[in-house]
DNA sequence: CCACGACAAGAGCGGTGCTCTCATTTTTGT
DNA sequence: ACAAAAATGAGAGCACCGCTCTTGTCGTGG
């Protein structure tokens, strides 16, 4: 009797923790499930991974892994989450770790390198994330926060260099004017409505740019890519107004 | 025996034409294939297109359609070389029907919302082109031909922009001058280095715009996105330092 | 201590891409 | 003109997939 109660507490408190060895084992088959089913993304890409496989790797059987993930998309839709968070995570490390007096452009073009890097490193994960998002689909609620890491980012490096007077920027044409007010006042209320524009389009566009050599399209086009990328991110920033 | 003598006579004249009833019945399936797996890439997307529900709906079985195309992969591939001769003839009809004068930077900003426009209507087809070709893969020679086809268009208006002296650019960096020079030299020698650099990334940016678009990055960021997207690609236009 | 709920395992369903064999039909060489 | 060769279609079958359902086991909270 006293050993059956002995186990009880084992089970609540040593060996289980706060949570019960239950809750601890589900939370380590998670990312376990996670980790191997990045691993087989990394090698085959997002279309070949199978539950199936990921199961196998992990000796268990296809339909236990049900219990973790609804389905395949759910996982696909967890992996999406931890790629924005790990890109985002590697473009703040960057912005992080210059000399604390950095001028916006340096900002700017260490960040956007700092994106390209991760996309080198993790292609397939780029892909995930800004490739082809089924048309139509829109993101879940829970992705988006993640998703806007690197945005918010850039606007942050934008917005203090504002501050300090060094962003100046052409005025608008008049058809231009009212969508840049929307979108300043959505996104960054404290921008110029042309610097908010501005700075939407910049964005899209370094991801254009990586897209374009992560996904071949500059092969047989342009060589020297990291210097290629740098020169085009500079005058990225200058096209946001940034001066220095 | 004049009705066997009709007969073969008919087969290599009258119904089958110089190439024999054989040879025009595999183009006219090898077209109805295409066709009907470009209809469910437009309903589900590439993922979901699958050989057998093409066969089905075409009434045969599916193991005849490898007589038309070796693999799965290959009928995509085909569709993708269409879908760049789609997309790269729309962009040619927009810029033949401007009127004869039209200057450089009207018939940029009419190429590109042409290639949006495309996007628009086709966007399962824009994804499987500029989505995530899985990466390391090379398109093979046939494709590479019609995928040019907007590069080059974009490319031949710079070109006469610049033989009309309607573009100007500020000088390079040292750092980017060598790979600037090879890709003027590889790509058009007639345009100096620092436009095609520029008109290279000007390019990809393009598509960044685009794909963010049709990808719903822009869900709840942009709203007015034809007026967003003129006045973008119209800054791209400057960019690559055409001036009227 | 026990009933409940989380869990793993297995079988199974309908689907997929792709291969192989076999009969039929067209083309082609003589 | 005819037989050999090549092209085509049909069907069965393999291995795999996502996903569901049932069954038995084992932590966990009342």
């Amino acid at each position: 009797m006293s050993t059956s109660r002995d186990r009880t507490a084992r089970a609540t408190s040593a060996a289980g923790g706060i949570q019960g060895v239950r809750a601890r084992a589900r939370q380590e088959i998670t990312v376990a499930i996670k980790d191997e089913a990045r691993r087989q993304l990394a090698v085959d890409g997002a279309a070949k991974l199978s539950l199936r496989a990921v199961a196998r790797e992990l000796g268990m059987v296809s339909s236990a892994l049900y219990r973790y993930f609804p389905s395949r998309d759910e996982l696909l839709t967890a992996l999406i989450v931890d790629a924005y968070d790990s890109m985002g995570e590697a473009a703040e490390r960057a912005d992080a770790d210059l000399p604390n007096g950095a001028s916006p452009v340096t900002r700017w073009v260490a960040v956007c390198c700092a994106v390209r890097q991760w996309g080198l490193t993790h292609p397939h994960e780029y892909a995930l994330i800004y490739g082809s998002p089924v048309p139509g689909y829109t993101a879940p609620t829970t992705t988006i926060r993640s998703a806007a890491r690197v945005g918010l980012l850039l606007i942050a490096i934008v917005r203090e260099a504002c501050e300090s007077g060094r962003v100046t920027l052409p005025p608008l044409a008049d058809e231009a004017r009212p969508e840049a007010e929307r979108i300043a006042a959505d996104l960054a209320p404290e921008l110029p409505p042309e610097v908010a524009a501005a700075l939407v389009a910049a964005w899209a566009q370094l991801y254009g740019l990586l897209g374009f050599e992560l996904f071949g399209q500059f092969n047989r086009v342009v060589e020297e890519r990291a210097v290629f990328f740098e020169q085009a991110v500079t005058r990225l920033a200058q096209g946001v107004g940034l001066t220095e």
